[in-house]
DNA sequence: TATTGTTATACTCTATAACTATA
DNA sequence: TATAGTTATAGAGTATAACAATA
């Protein structure tokens, strides 16, 4: 066991960038990339949120925000309408299309997650989510 | 429990995120961002290295590590001398400063996981590491 | 005046290709 | 010819500042 073997962060690190090859991998078809798809499942689950919004909550600067949304609306992935309330912001909502691209990748992520994690035992596998719940929560 | 909290993936990213967070702030005094500390603690674990060593070992192009050690040896951190038995390659030394750096951060960065593990028991963190361990040493 | 979105611009990190010196 | 290291250059991804439209 070498020393950095002790640390969390380089576990979890190895971890993570062996799932996220491989996601990143199955997203290419669909010309996203994983932060793109993580505004797809915001959107999907807060219909009608500005870009402000989605910058605010996934901590993603704005003018980052108007390229991804560029990106996602060429795609055909999602739609923007102007807000009646206030016409300076976009009401946004993921077209069918794009619900389709986020159903498949979701079931291909947990595919990829549950690859990865195949030494464990269904039981270990539930012990470590737990453990990763409570220390999200708290965070 | 919202629906992206099923994924182990974005369980695991937000975790390491805010141990990285607390390790990069914490590094920026000394001037090296998170890779170049790997990269001394390689230099550390496998003294008289060459670049292309590291290179291998951490998957980090050779060009890139010209500057890594180009930066990391400005510092005086790390010391290159030509390895006499074939001079196109270096010989690789982490000097006592960058000793110091290297045990100095490494007492921190251990501290800054336990802060955002302490939800954890000390029985639960020892379970999470043994777990990681157990999805490592089959990756 | 303040806010949402946009554009132009710059900065960081990394990768590709061509070069040098050694082997 | 092949390899270790270097340089110049380009490409992602992101952030800062100034601007337009709307509040």
């Amino acid at each position: 066991m070498e020393k950095w073997n002790q640390s969390y962060g380089f576990l979890l690190g190895k971890v993570l960038q062996k799932m996220e090859t491989n996601f990143v991998e199955g997203l290419s078809p669909f010309e996203i990339n994983a932060r793109q798809y993580g505004v797809l499942l915001f959107i999907e689950g807060n219909p009608y949120s500005s870009q402000k919004d989605i910058s605010e909550n996934l901590q993603i600067d704005r003018t980052t925000m108007v390229s991804h949304i560029d990106h996602l609306e060429g795609l055909g992935y999602v739609e923007r309408t102007r807000n009646p309330n206030d016409r300076r912001s976009y009401s946004l909502l993921i077209t069918d299309k794009g619900k389709d691209v986020l159903d498949s990748r979701w079931e291909f992520l947990i595919h990829t997650e549950l690859e990865v994690l195949a030494p464990l035992s269904d039981e270990e596998k539930q012990l470590l989510k737990e453990l990763l719940i409570k220390v999200w929560t708290t965070l």
